[in-house]
DNA sequence: CTATCGCTAGAACGATCACTCTAGTCGGGA
DNA sequence: TCCCGACTAGAGTGATCGTTCTAGCGATAG
């Protein structure tokens, strides 16, 4: 059983990935976590904020190891990227359509009101690309293709998270991983 | 100046916008719009999620009209598709990165939790591709061609206003934008 | 043994939430 | 003139929000 520390972060990460930031109450987290509700102001005084941002964080390096973990099994970066969204869409319709991105909810909602969360966000964010980038980048394409590649790769799997969401349909995620893996092959072709 | 509920529509979906659905208060939304309390739920007995719904749908038509708008003034689809997106960055920059879509925030908001508000927003994400295929098929593409590829923008656009806004930065836009038009440059060379 | 400290435990606080209710204003048709 | 329905107006409801507070538990060090 984790240290009760962890599992706040963990409850926090999952309600706040489903429900978004300002729907999920402290109250329900210290619930979900099984931990006593003075643990939550103990373990995290600066409250909802730096619980939010803490879960921001832990998810984002959570979801940073898929990243290898689907380009390396995969034959090809082409073929990583169809896996990539093939792989999302499954655990998509595995959870019914809740565990997309854990924190594309946050990130909209509190960009233009919390700081201190958008950064967090944009620092995953970047973690993200970065780890994409060099896979792409040990596949032969330039570092500024890489990067870019990475970056389209993660708006559109974002994008069709949402749409996939909303309308409880995989397809996004398909048609959104076919035009990027197209991109990829093109840059990597130039190789 | 528009009628009592027509500004009430309006201000709805302004804040759901830029806060989200759970961050927007009914006050707030009467405070907005100059609008006597009491008239909120005159107008809208559902409550809430009544008003949510109907901003959704009321933004959907609004941002529907500017597809048309967009590539019809372009030369060929694949600079439409250009201009699309680079017009997306410059609005987003000219609100100071806070207006992006009008109903992504409330459609990851609330697709796990409320399937009246699922569903609108299911609705006018459809509005949205029927609207984009239309073009792409007027320029050649077949069918289910040209509906894959409008789908594939609207998530590549979508996902990229998730990113730009939480990195304060419209590279997003511009990659996602490229491998688009790549996308569409693909399909329709076909023709 | 006792003092200390990390942590548990939850009651209580004021603020704010969505919503309901009643009273009053106003204009147009009978 | 009267009336009735549409709309305005905001006080008041109970519930829930994030946060603070005090009290106590249990292990460890002196």
């Amino acid at each position: 059983m984790p240290s009760t520390r962890e599992r706040i972060v963990e409850a926090s990460a999952e309600l706040m990935r489903r429900q978004g930031y300002s729907a999920t109450g402290v109250k329900q987290i210290a619930e979900m976590a099984r931990a006593p509700f003075g643990s939550l102001y103990h373990f995290f005084p600066g409250g909802k904020e730096q619980l939010g941002a803490e879960a921001i964080r832990a998810s984002g390096t959570l979801y940073e190891l898929l990243i290898p973990a689907v380009f390396d099994q995969a034959a090809d970066p082409v073929t990583g990227v169809r896996d990539f969204f093939a792989g999302a869409a499954t655990h998509l319709v595995e959870s019914d359509y809740a565990d997309a991105c854990p924190i594309a909810t946050v990130a909209l909602e509190v960009s233009s009101s919390s700081e201190t969360l958008r950064l967090a966000c944009a620092e995953v964010f970047e973690r993200w690309i970065n780890a994409g980038a060099e896979r792409f980048s040990a596949a032969g394409a330039a570092p500024a293709t890489a990067r870019d590649l990475a970056l389209a790769m993660l708006s559109a799997l974002e994008g069709a998270f949402v749409i996939a969401r909303a309308t409880r349909d995989t397809k996004p995620l398909l048609v959104a991983g076919e035009i990027t893996a197209a991109a990829a092959q093109a840059a990597l072709r130039a190789v």
